[in-house]
Order: structure tokens, then sequence, then C-alpha cells
DNA sequence: AACCACACCAACCGCGGCGCA
DNA sequence: CTGCGCCGCGGTTGGTGTGGT
């Protein structure tokens, strides 16, 4: 029901999104959030357009985004913002919690439209007149502002941090942004996952040896940004060093990032506390046959984060 | 079974708005 | 003021599914 996987003179792919890409692209924001839409793809390792990777998280990966059926009550709120504001559909989204403006753009193409021209036929030809006054004047910005900002209030309350992890389904949590606190986060947390699976993990490393020792062995980071700093580099050459350096430094204990700068000055390890906090949390859902389908292993995360070959941050 | 028309929806495309130098 | 780059919005496309003939 996509358009079939092509690649364009430049080498940028088009087309439907393979499993992998998906991951690559939910793994990289949920791990350093969006900054960059134009120059994301570079850094996350996927021969994609910015407005392709825009487009593919903000309709399918990101968490909240309510899929299946539509409700008698969104269809009608659909079709009475629809008659207010016309086809400003991003404004009506902000008033379907989990509903993507594009969605609902098909929506109305596919069912809506009929219905509002069956009703345009059968009112009388002078109520016509306003009708259609109504649904061609220009609603002010004003009042377009006022309709998305309640609804950015009520978006706040309901959409949960990054500090709940992907919560119990990474569909039903919110991370697109990068507004982290993490008072929640279990501390060390990678230090016990490494302790229970790092061995396990090594033994099912892939060609060339490549380990999780290996792949934890970062040299100099740098961050996308192309800002490196002292904070940001450190040296672990296998698992026990990791696990010595966790004893060390108990920076490791989650703070609260207040912006993208507080994110980007934290070890990047402890973003990853995150993200194995959630997968782990994911594989908890999984055994509890709650299975999420397309989730990256936690060892896949690993791989795809560290890019020792260009010893640099993907 | 084969064909056709329509429905559906993910993805693409072009344009306008905005911020910044 | 102007030009540039980026982002987001709305319109459109194209492939697959489905139901009817």
């Amino acid at each position: 029901m996509v358009r079939s996987p092509s690649i364009d003179k430049n080498g940028i792919r088009k087309g439907e999104w393979s499993k992998e890409e998906d991951d690559k692209l939910r793994v990289y924001i949920n791990r350093y959030g969006i900054w960059n839409w134009r120059q994301l793809p570079q850094f996350a390792g996927l021969s994609r357009c910015g407005k392709s990777c825009r487009l593919r998280w903000k309709n399918y990966l990101q968490p909240n985004v309510k899929r299946g059926n539509y409700t008698k009550e969104e269809e009608d709120l659909i079709f009475n913002l629809h008659n207010q504001l016309g086809k400003k559909w991003s404004v009506i989204a902000t008033k379907l919690p989990g509903r993507t403006d594009n969605e609902i753009k098909n929506y109305w193409h596919t069912h809506l439209k009929k219905r509002t021209e069956a009703q345009n036929l059968t009112l009388p030809s002078n109520q016509k007149k306003i009708k259609s006054n109504c649904q061609t004047t220009q609603i002010s910005k004003e009042e377009i502002n006022q309709i998305s900002s309640q609804s950015d209030k009520h978006q706040q309350i309901i959409s949960p941090t990054l500090s709940e992890g992907f919560a119990d389904s990474p569909n039903e949590s919110c991370c697109s942004e990068v507004s982290h606190s993490s008072s929640d986060a279990p501390p060390n947390d990678l230090y016990s996952w490494v302790q229970k699976n790092g061995e396990n993990t090594k033994s099912h490393g892939t060609s060339d040896g490549d380990d999780l020792s290996r792949q934890l062995k970062i040299e100099d980071y740098e961050s996308p940004h192309g800002s490196s700093s002292s904070e940001m580099s450190f040296n672990c050459s296998d698992v026990s060093d990791l696990m010595a350096w966790f004893e060390e430094d108990n920076s490791m204990t989650p703070t609260s990032f207040e912006g993208l700068d507080d994110f980007w000055s934290q070890s990047s390890f402890e973003t990853d506390n995150y993200m194995i906090n959630a997968y782990k949390q994911e594989q908890a859902s999984m055994d509890a046959g709650l299975v999420y389908p397309g989730s990256p292993t936690t060892e896949e995360v690993f791989l795809w984060s560290y890019d020792l070959s260009d010893e640099c941050i993907r």
C-alpha cells in the first residue's frame, strides 16, 4: 500500500521504510532528540532526506501515535473542526491527541468528505450559502493560535516525558523532543545490565570478534553538533573497565535535563541508561505477551549507536 | 478465475512562513 | 531590506487491498 523503495540519483532512498530504517530512526531520536532534520539522517545512518525522516517519525514512529479506527467522538470532532477551521489539518490534529494531521487529512478525504457533501446536498439553498461562507471564511490567526495553545497545554499534560522511558509499550510513551527528567530512572542501570548480560552478549558478538567490549570502546566521542568535550571522552576497553568506571564515577546518577545544551553535556552512557532501561521494560512487556513488533534488541541498540569504524557516535 | 473500479493510506512534493545573518 | 536555510503544512500521488461483475 506504499510506494516501492527506490534510490534517486543522489543515493537518497525513497518509498517504503524498512524495519531496520524505522529502528535506526527510532533509536537515534530517542537517544539524541530532534536537533536538525536535514542532518539527522546522516548521523542516524540513514540514506533518507530529512523531510522523509520527519514525516516517518511524525506520522508513524512517534510514540503516542494512535492507530486504528476512529471513534464516533473523534469523527464528529474532525467534522466540526473542519467546518469551523477549514483544511487546517495541523490545528485539527492538536485537538485529537494521538492522531496526526496526515492521518486526519486522509480520513477526511476518504470518509468525512462524502458526509460533508451529502449534508450540503440536503441543506436548503439559503443554508448552503451560509454554510459555505462559514467554511471559506479565513479564521483569524489569533483564533487558530488560541485553539492551538489550548491544545498544546493539553498535550503537555497528557504526554509523558523520557523519564518514563518507553513506558510499558513504546507506542504509548513520548520522547520526541529533548525534554528529559529522570527522577524515577534507576541509577546505575547500565551497570546492572552489564553485570547481568555482559558476558552473554559477548558470546553473541558478530563477525571479527565484534563483542560487547569492543562495541563499548569509545576513544573519542563527538556529538553530532560537532562539539566534543573532555566530559564526553572516556575509554573503556572492556566490560570490566566499564564496570570500574561506573563504580568510580557517581555522575552516572541520573540528573535532570533542562534543555538541549544540558542534554549534550551529559555522558552518552547516561543517555544509554535510559535506552537500556526502556528496552528492558520493553523486554518485560514482550515476556508478558505484549509484543511490540519491530523493536530492536538491546544488542542492536549498541551496534547502531556506536560505529567504531568512523569513530563517532552515529 | 480474471478483470475492473474504487477505497485506503503511507509517502512524496512544492510552497510559504519564520528565524537569522 | 534581502537572501538563505530549515521546517511544517496541505495537496497529491501511487501501490495495495477489496468488493463487484
